[in-house]
RNA sequence: UGGGGGAUCGUCUAGCGGUAGGACGCCAGCCUUUGGAGCUGGCUACCUAGGUUCGAUUCCUAGUCCCCCAGCCA
């Protein structure tokens, strides 16, 4: 069934149909389960929004909240604590429905108990590289281990001695009893427990046997009455072990496992591998750096959650893999911005110009709108005065023919004030290099005035220099690798990282309505694209973050097109 | 050469028996107190080969290609 904009998503098309036939009691209830193992990314987002849209596409549908935390190895609080606020952050609301996979350890223990009395579960005391060669390969099937078939009894006794903790980890595992020829690796007795000790950051020390994934997965599933467990395409061959658990541990609810494919952009550094290493070695500023697909570093970036859930509507939820470019997502925070976002003038490489007929002392506040997509943003003043700051790119003392904006001699409006006209150049004696200029500028022309409809071939923007507010903007590109799903073999990742992928500019000069910015805003620069107001920064002075250019902007500025 | 999935514009995605639509992107133009935004027009696709059919992207058959699986990770 296609959305408002025709992208598909079977799994709704699923729970509509399951809904509308009544089946599971006509319940819907759906999860998102991450591992609390690192920060949340886009492609988590897609998760979110398909799994919390799933509930609300329903009548008194639910989507829980649940923490699959069965590693305490790799778990801790501040992962919870991080996923919980993207969540929130990204509008969904778990209410009372917020789950730990831990809070389940007892009841998974004794379902395992009970699989082992019905002979559907054995310890194994192969070591693990012996158990990998019992399983066979891909092509061949596996061997029974010798452990196979002992006796119930004794298969309590050793359980229960390895929850007491009577054995080193490693010596001995429960296994299911399903079928060590099958086709499907997955269902050659896989392991449901293993021996850890290791403290979990919320049982402690209580347990020394942790459940696996497989095992607690399903069970977790069936005990919240989940109906819909939603998950990504590598999961399709655990499909069959999942309902095999279900079975064998006849639990009342009996969830239903149904995988999608997995969010890949262009040029983005998706895995959590990566990006743990990425935060690890120090190569960004943490997991909410503006350069990651994280849910903070977008956040940073000046992204809002209607973008984000917008983007996802969009993509759609298949089957195949996919790969959407990092220009979709940038689509979606533009149409947002564009249409909220204040447009300010700043300038990024100031060049200071002098209106020598303009009279000192004297300030002027002319009216600018701040937004023109919408009229009830309204205006606001922007102090003109003599010495104003523009930026280096619209000057060139030897214009190409198609370079429109000011040169010597040149005439140019400024942006909601006047046009003015480079008279000179005054140089640095030292290196050459232009100290500033020195215009006159014509009083009929500003807007209002007897001659504001004169035409010039450009407008550019300006800040007052004696007003201007000082501040660090932040450039960021997205950590780029050549091909993320096509690394070379062997290759150290990090090297593919973009090199230019953070240029920080001080010394820019913003007007000074910007001067007590409020914390995450996101602004329009006049024709320099979007920027957001550090939502963390620490400096006294206002920090802005680009959250993507205006489309094309760079590349068009730099082409200098020709005539308008 | 085992099993499980998947193949429609460059990219995502509709159509599921009547010869392909949308979005992103790109190109051209219009407009504009910035070249942004907006508007107009254009661009390129049904994996292959057979078959069924008046007619197939849609059905059948055989191939091809891509992805996933041999953690005591999730």
């Amino acid at each position: 069934m296609p959305d408002s904009n025709g992208a598909s998503n079977f799994i709704r098309d699923i729970v509509l149909a399951d809904h509308a036939a009544g089946k599971h009691g006509g319940r819907v209830v759906t999860r998102f389960p991450p591992e609390p193992n690192g920060y949340l990314h886009i492609g988590h987002a897609k998760s979110i929004c398909l799994n919390f849209g799933l509930a609300q596409d329903v009548p008194g549908g639910v989507c829980h909240l649940r923490f699959d935390d069965t590693n305490p190895t790799t778990e801790n609080p501040e992962y919870v604590q991080s996923i919980q606020e993207d969540v929130r952050w990204l509008g969904f609301d778990w209410g009372k429905n917020r789950f730990f996979a831990s809070d389940y350890f007892e009841r998974l223990y004794d379902h395992a108990e009970r699989l082992i009395r019905k002979g559907k579960a054995y310890v194994d005391s192969l070591s693990a590289d012996d158990m990998r060669t019992y399983r066979g390969t891909l092509t061949e099937p596996g061997t029974n281990s010798p452990y196979r078939d002992r006796p119930v009894e004794e298969n309590l006794d050793l359980f229960r001695r390895m929850r007491a903790g009577a054995f080193p980890d490693g010596a001995h595992v429960l296994r299911a009893k399903i079928d060590m020829a099958s086709p499907n690796i997955n269902l050659r007795d896989p392991v449901l427990y293993r021996i850890r000790h290791a403290a979990h950051y919320r049982t402690g020390t209580a347990w020394c046997i942790y459940p696996s994934y497989d095992y607690a997965h399903p069970l977790s599933d069936a005990i919240e009455g989940v109906t819909h467990s939603v998950c990504t395409l590598e999961f399709e061959d655990h499909r069959p072990l999942y309902d095999w658990v279900v079975a064998e541990c006849e639990t009342a609810d009996r969830p239903q496992q149904i995988e999608f494919a997995r969010l890949n952009i262009s040029h983005a550094v998706m895995s959590k591998r990566r990006l743990l290493e990425l935060v690890e070695k120090k190569l960004v500023a943490g997991w909410d750096d503006p350069r990651l697909p994280t849910i903070k570093g977008l956040r940073r970036r000046g992204y809002t959650p209607e973008a984000i859930r917008a983007f996802c509507d969009h993509i759609g939820v298949g089957k195949r893999d996919a790969v959407v470019e990092m220009q979709l997502l940038e689509h979606f925070i533009r149409e947002d911005l564009n249409t909220r976002s204040p447009r300010v003038m700043a300038v990024l490489k100031p060049l200071k110009i002098i209106i020598d007929n303009y009279p000192e002392g004297v300030t002027e506040d002319l009216d600018a709108i701040n937004n023109p997509e919408n009229p009830a943003a309204g205006t606001r003043k922007v102090p003109f005065s003599r010495m104003l700051y523009i930026e280096q790119d619209d000057f060139l003392e030897e214009p190409p023919k198609e370079f429109f904006r000011l040169a010597p001699g040149r005439e140019v409006r400024l942006r909601y004030a006047y046009i003015i006209q480079c008279t000179s150049v005054t140089k640095e004696p030292s290196t050459g290099r232009i100290a500033e200029l020195h215009c006159t500028y014509d009083p009929e022309t500003r807007s209002g005035a007897s001659q504001a409809q004169r035409k010039v071939k450009a407008t550019i923007h300006w800040v007052s220099a004696a007003h201007a507010v000082s501040a660090e903007v932040r450039l960021y590109n997205q950590l780029l690798i050549a091909d993320q799903t096509k690394l070379p073999a062997g290759h150290d990742w990090t090297t593919y990282l973009n090199p230019q992928s953070l240029e920080v500019l001080t010394g820019c000069q913003v007007e000074p309505s910007l001067k007590d910015t409020s914390p995450g805003s996101a602004y329009q620069f006049e024709r320099l694209g979007y920027f957001c107001a550090d939502p963390d920064s620490k400096s006294g002075s206002p920090v802005f973050n680009r959250t993507v250019s205006l489309k094309d902007a760079w590349a068009k500025i730099h082409k200098v097109k020709g005539s308008r």
